[in-house]
DNA sequence: CTTAATTTTGAATGAACATTCAAAAAAGAT
DNA sequence: ATCTTTTTTGAATGTTCATTCAAAATTAAG
């Protein structure tokens, strides 16, 4: 027996960057080696091949977007509060001048999965759960007087709203711009 | 001299299909060859490399599309019944069961531009005069009565509606739900 | 009709890239 | 300590694919 020498979540991560940056198909094994550190045989021994690693990594995003989001909605905060908080989380990351992420979910969603059931399936899940982890938080607050109107559907409007506001963040507008967008997507939310 | 026996646009809409399936890596000079029925030494004597076919494919969806929004606020009805019109043109074309389109600019956005100068300056050209032309119809709108609040910002707030509305349709949802999105943003669009 | 210019054809080329492999190293099990 | 299993290493492999090219075909011009 032996076991791996690496972090299975740091080269997962590491993986994530290169293919957030690149894309999947633009992102070669050298760029992958280059960004774990590990060589081609270990990559191969430890997800099969290229598409295994994406997988894996999609995996992880999924965890660590919703302990992102358990973590901000778990705060003693009211509702509102939580999700301005949220969503200005959202806003930052797209438009931090040093390294603008976008969501692998629906970069990949663009890129492969119309083409490969299997990763399709596992993009979809995940947004799935994301909706229905806010979906939940929606209805909460609901019952709890916090909000009025279907939770479900403001969940559902929410979550079109963000990935709008992804996608518009990558033509580059001003700061101030996008902010607006969010404070009116904010304010539509809440009023249902 | 001699004349190209092919029908540019023509060719160029075949390929823009096959980029809007596929994407650009997945999208190999053989299906090209295929959906435009141009040999390869065609294609590139007409468009230089496949790049060029993407850059000329690019330009004629952006004029397409300039084109078809053109149509649709030219005709009599009143505003809030154009828009109306167009978005639910934009939900069909997403959850067309047959063949889904997506927008080949944020796919383009999404997969290419970042790791290209030219095509993301052609790409976001584009997809600004879009913003544009839709910013004249809301804020000739507002002049007219027909609408009221801050032309210019709503109709980004209009955009980042439909780029979240196409990205939501990738997710495959129940077409009541895609419509009830619709509605929402009609509406939110509608009264500031 | 002849010539010149350009496109078409489709096989050939060459590069980029994912993947494999065999040898070496490491570490748990006995 | 030895054995066995698994990982690591990094060069080699083979395939896919964009691109090139030279010959043939086509058409406009003179």
């Amino acid at each position: 027996m032996r076991n791996a020498e690496f972090d299975r979540q740091q080269v997962l991560r590491q993986a994530m960057n290169a293919f957030i940056d690149k894309g999947y198909a633009k992102t070669s094994m050298q760029d992958l080696t280059k960004a774990t550190g590990l060589h081609p045989g270990s990559i191969y021994c430890a997800f099969d091949n290229k598409r295994g690693l994406l997988l894996a990594v999609i995996e992880q995003y999924g965890q660590d977007r919703q302990a992102e989001l358990t973590a901000c909605f778990g705060s003693a905060l009211p509702f509102p509060e939580q999700l301005k908080q949220y969503l200005t989380g959202i806003v930052d990351e797209c438009q931090c001048k040093e390294t603008p992420k976008a969501c692998l979910l629906t970069k990949a969603l663009n890129e492969v999965a119309e083409q490969d059931e299997m990763i399709r399936d596992a993009v979809q899940s995940h947004l799935e759960s994301w909706q229905q982890a806010l979906t939940t938080q929606f209805e909460r607050a609901v019952d709890r007087g916090e909000l009025q109107g279907d939770g479900a559907h403001l969940a559902r409007y929410f979550v079109m709203g963000v990935y709008g506001l992804r996608t518009f963040a990558h033509t580059k507008p001003a700061p101030e711009v996008l902010h607006a967008l969010a404070d009116q997507l904010y304010r539509d939310t809440c009023r249902g």
